[in-house]
RNA sequence: GGGCCCAUGGUCUAGGGGUUAUGACGUCGCCCUUACAAGGCGGAGGUCGCCGGUUCAAAUCCGGCUGGGCCCA
């Protein structure tokens, strides 16, 4: 009759947990502190099935932790900063960054992200997330950027910090840097063009394809693929390039495709992105081919001054003019375009400010193996990432919702002022210069207008949450933090940049621990995509379900991997919630009078309780290397089909002091370690059945549960009282008997039966039977129906002649093969080799038998079940 | 193209050398039993992606292939 809903006691409690701040971090108490550097959430609005499976998967250890005893450190935060909000603020307002006052702009930008957050701090709270909003921040704010800029300056101090060219997305009719967000892709078709490239000191000449002549004067070397023989030969000689008579090396590299063209291509700095790729790897000196407005500099000689179309045009009618043209073709491809203006993009070296990076590589690979990873395998992405680093990090966007870096510029000689630490936060574009005027040259200082990458400011997020720069003594208690919580996409951006940072700020690891999960994707496996349409609103599912209930599908995620999104796992999460709620609802009759001490217990309530104290070990064990599934998966199974089906099946009738004690402790023990996956429910019963008794406020304030006892002799006696009891409900099941129907007489014979002495009133009282007895075994016959070999011995003892020993004695029957090893071993004849096997490498099957008696019997283990109706 | 990971009944999943391969959902049959029919009991359903190798023994370890995921500034 009773059935859980959810919705009502979900608010109920969330409401309580907000007003009463169940979740706060106390900075003043003793308790020792486990904290999360929490992902702060992209304020984009609307709420991903990602998104909610993740923070759940962080809030399930914050929760574990404070039962455990820890003042734990959950931060409520979001991220307010970058390239996303920019775009969608200029779609919105349909307005440019080049066109709009800086400050307004900025304005727009916050006005609009800052619309999200009460409603995206209301979707952790359905969600039930546990997170602190006593330690709230958000990255655009003033407090956070100015942690940024502060750790800028001791790096610049430091000598960490310098700028050089280097090439970016370039919009030529915007004139500005372009993020890769902003860029999009077109269609077209051009000419490849194949052209004649004079091979240095030999007569002969090399055939190369471009689509880009006009980049011929900043080519820099000719490349081929390695395993192309025809053209093997050319590598390490140079070639002579048409129109600018550039003389260029050949050099082999596997990047070349070798069906494209001629399979022979042109590197230039920089027509496209495998050119960008391959002046990266082989540090190509950058020549600057084309300027910021899209046309050819001095460089291209006679064509200077063209657009690149011009230039383009010009060069392709020289060559053929000078027969070095050999043909044209069609060449369909992809091309980059401006997503305000359209224009074609071109990569252009512009002045960046760069952190030193690739000089900590071994200093991040220490660090990174000081911390635990799980799972341990995603250490290896860190690795060979930095193992692949080969440039410094560009600190420097030419952005503005963003962090200003915090530096000025001489206008005569380029000298950078950077800003003090107690001018932080400030912005360069509007606050004055720490001196007046160029320490070197005297020269007027400008403001710097670029920002940092954001990722300067999300990697700062463990110096941020430990008071680093605000107050050194907090500091020193809480850094390094315990956890970094994360998905497996920003190993390389998030999980990096914060371990440079803590290296060279703290000379330390950011965090004790990381855990690392995958993503949730369409119920087809596929990524979720909104342009695919097959993004899941994970509101409706919260409605229909319960938070509890997808919170139960997202501790099914084991970590590291994807998962595609399984409706029925929260269906079930459903149903868990309303067995565990009904459970409370018939349990709570036993509670009148609880005995405070351990009473004298029946073999049933030993057998119970040390199986969940074995649960409580294995549950607690898997806590703490965050296998949440395993853990759930563990108390799932206890509960509904240990204590439930099983235990409370058997105890319906008692109410002893025994079944009291053991059914309040074992139930609040089991409901404790469900408390962290489904908050809500695991609150609902505790505070309706519990709290009266065991006097805490909330669930989510009591300690984690402790086993009680282990008793091999009771949990096997319970064993073989559940298989007992299970095989009489399956017998009555098939003979179409009411499982409530009386039974005669029930008598358990055989080697186990005795175990089952102490259990007889369970029995009867499961059963409906009038009379259980144990028989004595005298009145048995033993009769072996199978011998089975033990493999995990066998094998390494005989090795190759296993098999034949296996088959040898499969071939023999049961009786006969018994009657032989009774005499303790069997002679085999292996490959005419006599072989002598011990009955110790065998198992008996044997099976029990009563004669002449009129009675239904059933086999359980080595019991025989005789059953007079 | 490179690195890491994944592939197990109809579907999803556990298991990482050694009895009869785990569980959920679905499916079929039975049962209103002093909480829960959103429940209980029972059954059917698997060449553990493919091909090789190592081993007495491979879902499990190794190599290759196929398909999928994330990342590649």
């Amino acid at each position: 009759m009773a059935q859980y809903d959810s919705s009502s006691i979900e608010k109920r409690w969330e409401e309580k947990w907000r007003t009463e701040e169940t979740y706060r971090f106390d900075p003043e108490s003793d308790k020792p502190v486990f904290s999360i550097d929490n992902p702060p959430r992209y304020t984009s609005g609307s709420l991903h099935l990602g998104h909610a499976t993740g923070y759940s998967l962080i809030d399930f250890a914050a929760r574990y932790k404070r039962m455990r005893g820890y003042n734990v450190f959950f931060p409520l935060c979001f991220d307010v900063n970058g390239t996303p909000i920019e775009v969608k603020v200029e779609k919105k307002h349909g307005i440019t960054k080049l066109d709009t006052p800086r400050q307004e702009y900025r304005r727009l930008c916050e006005e609009y992200a800052n619309g999200f957050i009460e409603e995206m701090t209301h979707h952790f709270e359905i969600l039930g997330e546990s997170m602190d909003p006593s330690i709230y921040y958000q990255t655009d704010a003033p407090y956070y950027r100015r942690i940024t800029q502060l750790s800028f300056v001791d790096l610049f101090n430091r000598g960490l910090v310098y700028k050089a060219n280097f090439p970016v997305n370039w919009c030529p009719g915007c004139m500005t840097a372009l993020a890769d967000a902003e860029v999009e892709y077109r269609d077209n078709v051009n000419k490849l063009n194949f052209i004649k490239f004079k091979i240095e000191g030999e007569d002969g000449d090399v055939i190369i394809a471009t689509t880009r002549p006009e980049l011929l004067c900043t080519c820099k070397a000719v490349a081929v693929h390695p395993d192309d023989k025809e053209k093997a030969h050319l590598v390490g000689k140079r070639l002579v390039a048409p129109l600018f008579g550039k003389v260029v090396p050949v050099i082999s590299d596997p990047k070349v495709q070798m069906d494209y063209g001629t399979g022979t291509v042109m590197i230039c700095t920089i027509g496209d992105k495998d050119d960008l790729e391959w002046v990266m790897k082989y540090h190509f000196e950058m020549e600057k081919g084309i300027d910021e407005r899209g046309r050819m500099t001095e460089l291209a000689g006679k064509y200077a001054g063209m657009t690149v179309l011009e230039a383009r045009e010009a060069a392709i009618q020289d060559l053929k003019d000078q027969g070095i043209m050999v043909k044209q073709e069609d060449n369909p491809q992809q091309v980059s375009i401006c997503w305000r203006c359209h224009s074609p993009i071109e990569y252009l070296q512009v002045p960046q400010w760069f952190l030193k990076t690739t000089d900590f590589k071994d200093k991040i690979l220490e660090r990174a193996k000081e911390i635990n990873w799980f799972p341990e395998f995603m250490r290896i992405r860190l690795e060979d990432w930095t193992n692949s680093l080969e440039w410094d990090w560009v600190l420097s966007r030419q952005r503005i919702f963003a962090t200003p870096i915090p530096v000025w510029e001489c206008e005569k000689c380029g000298h950078a002022v950077c800003a003090t630490k107690e001018m932080c936060y400030c912005d360069p574009t509007l606050d004055a210069p720490p001196v007046d005027k160029c320490p070197e040259c005297g020269g007027r200082l400008i403001g710097c207008t670029d920002v940092f990458d954001t990722w300067m400011d999300s990697s700062g997020s463990s110096l941020y949450n430990t008071f680093w720069g605000r107050d050194e003594e907090l500091h020193k208690k809480l850094f390094p933090m315990s956890l970094r919580p994360q998905s497996h996409d920003i190993i390389r951006t998030w999980a990096f940049y914060s371990i440079l940072r803590a290296e060279q700020i703290e000379q330390s690891i950011p965090w004790e621990n990381i855990m690392i999960h995958g993503f949730i994707m369409a119920p087809d496996g596929t990524p979720m995509h909104s342009s695919i349409g097959n993004v899941i609103d994970p509101i409706p599912i919260l409605e229909n379900y319960g938070a509890d209930a997808l919170r139960y599908y997202a501790a099914t995620c084991s970590l590291g991997i994807d998962h595609a999104f399984r409706e029925k796992d929260v269906v079930r999460g459903r149903k868990l919630c309303n067995k565990v709620f009904n459970i409370g609802q018939f349990v709570g009759r036993f509670f009148e009078g609880v005995p405070a001490g351990m009473p004298e217990l029946r073999t049933s309530d030993k057998w119970i309780l040390s199986k969940y104290s074995r649960v409580v070990d294995a549950v607690t064990g898997y806590f703490e290397v965050y296998q949440f599934d395993k853990a759930m998966k563990e108390v799932e199974t206890f509960i509904w089909h240990e204590l439930a089906d099983n235990y409370i099946e058997m105890v319906k009738g008692r109410s002893d002091d025994a079944v009291k004690w053991t059914l309040y402790n074992v139930f609040l023990g089991s409901l404790k370690m469900l408390a962290p996956f489904m908050p809500h429910v695991t609150e609902e019963v505790y505070q309706d059945r519990f709290r009266a008794i065991d006097g805490c406020s909330s669930i989510h304030l009591t300690s984690w549960p402790e086993s009680v006892l282990v008793d091999e002799d009771a949990e096997k006696a319970g064993d073989v009282l559940s298989d007992v009891l299970a095989a009489i409900r399956a017998w009555k099941s098939e003979k179409k008997i009411p499982l409530n129907a009386e039974l005669g007489m029930v008598e358990l014979v055989g080697e186990d039966a005795k175990l089952l002495e102490s259990a007889k009133a369970d029995i009867m009282e499961t059963t409906k039977a009038r009379e259980v007895s144990v028989a004595p075994e005298a009145e048995l016959t033993e009769e072996v129906v199978g011998v089975k070999p033990v493999h995990a011995k066998l094998g390494p003892a005989f090795k190759a002649q296993a098999k034949a020993i296996v088959a040898a004695v499969a071939a023999m029957s049961p009786a006969d093969a018994a009657s032989r090893l009774a005499e303790g071993k069997i002679e085999i004849d292996v490959d005419g080799e006599n072989v002598s096997v011990g009955a110790e490498y065998f198992e008996l099957d044997k099976r029990l038998m009563l004669d002449g008696k009129a009675v239904e019997t059933l086999q359980v283990g080595n019991v025989l079940v005789l059953i007079e109706q």
